[in-house]
DNA sequence: AACTTATCCAACCGCCGCTAC
DNA sequence: AGTAGCGGCGGTTGGATAAGT
């Protein structure tokens, strides 16, 4: 592996903690649960492995589907694209996508550059509404990213002084017109949308957060429209 | 059967934005 | 205002395994 496998012993001694103080701190777990490894280890083996209704596997069409129409829309924004992917995590996502998707779209990229090259990327902020606001980061810093990632923060500007609805709706219809673009509202298949929206009312929505920021709230009101 | 190459995917790394001090 | 520490993210690495020769 790219590191030192975890035992089974250690998988153990991870579920234990979490069960027993909850997610979160994870600069504490390696103390709690008596492990030898960094927080981030800890916190990305529960995410990628330990977690359950984590869905193991091949990745359905529609699933294919999803992550193909959300990576135009988002770029490489695996743990938002994972999240609308039930039981999927971002790495899971961003490995299938490096594996399979990059390699196949590349070969048909040629065809249909020119209408790649008019969809925008965009990212979903509502960073002053919510009350998980204000825990995304800036995001990944691809060359096309970077324009559009200006644009939505100047936006945010724009619409502080008039209020949270105000850039609430702006923000919604901007999203809303992209999934419409990429052809994703309406599309895909009534028990897939489902199958994705009980998730989220279980709490099961986020392969990275238990909780779903606002941001992303939207972006599902409109996936799942 | 032995060796090489390709593929898969779990784990690590470095960076970022936010918060608390 | 500056900064240390945190959670979180995407990119990359490298060992295991499958496929090919």
């Amino acid at each position: 592996m790219g590191g030192v496998a975890w035992t089974e012993e250690e998988d153990h001694l991870l579920k234990k903690c979490i069960q027993q103080y909850g997610e979160g701190k994870w600069h504490r777990v390696p103390l709690l649960a008596g492990l030898n490894r960094c927080r981030k280890s800890c916190r990305l083996r529960w995410l990628n492995y330990l977690r359950p209704n984590i869905k193991r596997g091949n990745f359905a069409e529609e699933e294919v589907e999803m992550i193909i129409k959300l990576h135009k829309l988002l770029g490489n924004r695996w743990s938002l694209i994972a999240g609308r992917l039930p039981g999927r995590t971002a790495n899971d996502v961003k490995n299938y996508w490096n594996c399979h998707l990059s390699k196949k779209l590349n070969a048909l990229e040629g065809e249909d550059r020119q209408v790649s090259r008019e969809v925008q990327v965009i990212r979903p902020q509502a960073r002053n509404i919510g009350p998980s606001s204000g825990k995304r980061r800036g995001q990944s810093e691809s060359p096309t990213d970077k324009g559009v990632q200006q644009e939505s923060s100047m936006s945010s500007l724009t619409f502080d002084a008039d209020g949270q609805n105000h850039m609430l709706e702006t923000q919604q219809d901007n999203i809303y017109a992209c999934l419409d673009q990429q052809g994703i509202v309406g599309e895909l298949s009534m028990d897939f949308q489902l199958e994705g929206f009980e998730a989220m009312m279980n709490g099961e929505g986020s392969s990275s957060s238990s909780q779903w920021d606002w941001g992303d709230l939207l972006l599902d009101m409109d996936l799942y429209k």
